[in-house]
DNA sequence: ATGAAAGCGCTAACAG
DNA sequence: CTGTTAGCGCTTTCAT
């Protein structure tokens, strides 16, 4: 349908190849030849083909990621993170969804290779040998944020569990004499991937000691009317520590119905420190997590990876206790 | 790198006609060697090459979006239902943003076009002939949400105009005597696609009909600190009605470090009805704007466009004032 | 039921 | 400085 090399060539009696040398201004052309080229290319609204381009030099200018969801704010961080960064260097981002199907999620990331993206940065809901191998088979560049997936994909994160560590650390210091640990995706399938917060859970168990139990553990997607059962029980000082801050969130507003109110009531503490957090009061005491030093480092080895440098299986960037008015 | 249906017929001792056949079941084949085909595509793991089938096809099965961002949770609702939507046609999607920058997203929609997308959705910062122009220039179907470009684009989203009018009528009759129109984007760029604020205000004039006066209009960056001095004015109950309810919730937040908080010292309302509002108290009184019916429809329309159907190039979906506890 | 040949639009190696 | 040739991997007539 539009306007080829090929045309042009004819229009300007050329060949193809001075043509593509014209415009792609490489090579030894006179100054005449090409202008005329490149003005009747203008005249004509010449486009090249990128298809046909990526088709022949097997690189698109396009990294693909896959996350499956931008209702979340940490994605939808996330990903601003990674536009912006990729933009930088002159590509462009290609996002798609799956909203936790794992099918899906290894159908995405096949097409995203069948169309030769130059890279691949995921937050996959998918694990195992199997997935590991597929992965592996797929000889393009790739990133893993936050849901590790072995050690043979490069890992980008936070150290989860020593921060989730040190977060249980704060409460009992602040003198809660009941920790509950609320984590509803680990409720969820089993086939999943769930590192981050199966690696929250541990770090809540090195902290808690010999005092952990498993019924300090909330799982349900009722988690809500479990957190308010808990508190009629009575039985000292409790605190909830929410593998995420959205959790926090909806156990503070459901309480709240109830007359409860953090901190005097109880205490509680979020994961994330996502930015809408700055619109609640109180102010939740949460973890940053540096999704955008996360995800810029992700690109940053990408392109690492994609240039044939050799990069860390594992890289880790800092987190941070926010102190807020929840303990 | 790839296996390429070459390797399979040379392999397979037949044509790469043949392969073709097989692996994309069409034509007349025997049922043997298919399973021949079809058997050794597998072991190899054949993969087909999208960018090859794409130019030779001129179909790719993607749909591009481009929108500025996905903080917002607007657009963060609105793409995915724009995902939903289209999988559920066995298309992809592939997001770009370019965070209100209006030469880059000129780029991005080149760009896609250049990669053959087979349709486009957008909603965008540019506006003006020139834009006109240049989009009706890709033929490539594509349909515009929320910010309208001209009668000769395809719209869909929502009676703003009216829904502002409605809103600003609930105001008044709810008793304030002042009521401010805070809408920070005004102030932007003039440069700028703001058609969905500007709708806004015309709905805001059109109801205050006398009553309105230029000073009633915030848009500047500092709108927390005019609306706090216009509080401090006095001058009888005032509402602010803020075109998103983002400016509503910075608004609340920064009069409540002041000590002065909704219904009780002046009514707000604000325009969107995003989804994190449920997390907030009071609950803020606002406009649900449909987002997901209108990236319903808005997808709906694009295939019908891609499939050659006329479609009106204006579509309006319900909006709904939703009653909250801030009026 | 299978194959041969041409072509999508671009690039790159090699001549001249 | 410019042109010729071959090819990326797939699809699609048109033969056989």
């Amino acid at each position: 349908m539009g306007v080829t090399t090929n045309d042009i060539a004819r229009i300007c009696q050329v060949s193809r190849t001075t043509v593509i040398r014209a415009l792609n201004n490489q090579g030894r052309i006179s100054k005449e030849t090409k202008d005329r080229i490149v003005r009747t290319a203008e005249e004509l609204g010449y486009r090249p083909d990128l298809l046909a381009r990526g088709l022949v030099k097997g690189k698109t200018m396009y990294i693909g990621v896959v996350v499956f969801d931008v209702k979340n704010q940490y994605f939808a961080q996330m990903l601003s993170a990674i536009e912006t960064e990729a933009q930088t260097r002159g590509y462009c981002v290609n996002i798609t969804l799956h909203g936790k199907n794992r099918e899906k999620e290894v159908d995405l990331i096949r097409k995203l290779v069948d169309y030769h993206v130059d890279g691949l940065i995921l937050s996959p809901v998918n694990k195992g040998e199997h997935f590991n191998k597929f992965l592996k088979s797929l000889d393009t560049p790739l990133i893993v944020i936050g849901n590790k997936v072995s050690d043979e994909i490069p890992f980008v994160g936070i150290d989860e569990r020593r921060a989730a560590r040190e977060a249980t650390d704060k409460i009992l210091d602040s003198g809660y004499e009941r920790v509950v640990f609320v984590c509803p995706p680990l409720g969820e399938s089993k086939e999943g991937n769930n590192y981050t917060h199966e690696q929250r859970l541990e770090g809540f168990r090195d902290a808690m000691g010999s005092r952990f139990t498993e019924g300090q553990i909330i799982s349900s997607e009722s988690y809500g009317e479990e957190a308010a059962s808990i508190l009629e029980e009575g039985g000292g000082r409790t605190a909830f520590f929410c593998s995420g801050d959205i959790y926090a969130m909806d156990i503070m507003k459901y309480l709240k119905a109830r007359g409860k109110r953090a901190p005097k009531d109880y205490g509680i503490m979020g994961f994330d420190d996502i930015e809408l957090l700055e619109y609640l009061s109180p102010r939740l005491s949460t973890i940053y997590n540096s999704v955008e030093e996360v995800a810029k480092r992700a690109v940053e080895l990408l392109f690492d990876e994609m240039e044939g440098r050799e990069i860390a299986m594992e890289t880790y960037e800092r987190y941070r206790l926010v102190q807020g008015e929840t303990l």
